[in-house]
DNA sequence: ACCTGAACACCGTTCAAGT
DNA sequence: ACCTGAACACCGTTCAAGT
């Protein structure tokens, strides 16, 4: 008891250890988290005084860290891009059980904006207007985020009941089911995106010629 | 004390004092919800045997609700569009402080996704194909659900230290700040994904030619 | 500085008892 | 069927005490 020789702890293990808990259990407390760690739980206040909110902001920053969008360093913006967004959803779909509690705060940490540097230099390099480029970016994570929660979703049920419009019903009829209709829907997103920045860009180019 | 005469609790009852305190507070407690409709916290559970999960998800029901894609029934799909983005935006802002509850959620109530008859019909009429309606509903969602998330969240912080890479900075500093950076990625998005879809569509009915 | 041990106020849920 | 009153196990956070 009292201050051991060397720190048992550190932020790095909480982060560590809590993601692990939430990847298991899709949820954790915090005596939960002092029993993994073998330690009583005041003593992760001594290091995270945020308490559980910051515990969760650890998790968040860990899970984010894998987005990755360096494909917009050697591929054409519009070649990246889907590989950036891939990267998004996997980096969630890693730690699906905890989605609910990594989404409700969007990825707006300044280490995690960072790595963003390359999506930005990306869609500079290929003409975007720099005054359009971290709106673009949040309306693509904007996106992304929703997908991912989208991902873990329950699939929809169709209700056979006459209440049903009829051309939702024939929509959702023609529509893929399970694992599938998310995907379907990922994809078409995605390839919407890219579309439509493609015409944005189009667009500012004819305007400066 | 016993069964009263008239039952001083119905599912709406709770939903709406529900919606209230999430609207004042952001959050709920069953005991703040029980005393709120002058009631002992059990009586909450003969309606709602589903408990504090079941609570949110009719306070989900009700904020969704508000949501509109009628738009679709008068107008070409591409001015509907936004107007529909913008209503389910506006219905979410206007229970912001509860946006992290019921966004963890998608919108999946079959009584909701009936609402959504409109939208379908008119990406029908449109020429969109059949199979693809309800993916590109989804999709939408996703992103209207992230640009919700992004409405409430802090200001981004440019953080004025050297190693933030220089394309990421120079397209933060022209990027608008506060508010106006929301609405801007809001406004992107739809306008990128109303000219994407168009972009689907034209290549849709190429194919029919 | 860093941890233990114990305490506090509070939460969601359940259950017997009443009419 | 519908509510009360009381209980249970648990939670996040704090604080004095120890080294």
């Amino acid at each position: 008891m009292g201050r051991p020789r060397t720190p048992k702890l550190d932020r790095d293990k909480i982060g560590a250890a809590a993601l692990n808990l939430v990847d298991r259990d899709g949820d954790f407390t915090m005596p939960g988290l002092a029993a993994q760690l073998g330690v009583q739980v005041a003593a992760i206040y001594h290091h995270i005084p945020g308490g559980r909110a910051e515990v969760i902001e650890l998790i968040r920053v860990r899970a984010t860290g894998q987005v990755d969008g360096t494909a917009f360093d050697r591929l054409p913006w519009d070649e990246a891009f889907p590989l950036w967004a891939r990267s998004f959803l996997d980096a969630f779909r890693a730690h699906s059980t905890a989605i609910r509690l990594l989404a409700t705060e969007p990825v707006r940490d300044p280490g995690i904006v960072a790595i963003y540097g390359s999506v930005a230099g990306g869609l500079r390099r290929a003409g975007f207007p720099d005054d359009q480029i971290f709106g673009i970016i949040t309306a693509a994570e904007s996106f992304f985020l929703g997908a991912a929660l989208d991902s873990v979703a329950p699939d929809v049920m169709v209700t056979p009941g006459g209440d049903t419009p009829a051309d939702l019903e024939a929509v959702l009829e023609a529509a893929p089911t399970g694992a599938e209709r998310h995907w379907q829907a990922f994809e078409i997103g995605v390839r919407v995106f890219v579309d439509g920045l493609r015409r944005l860009l189009d667009a500012t180019l004819a305007l400066q010629h």
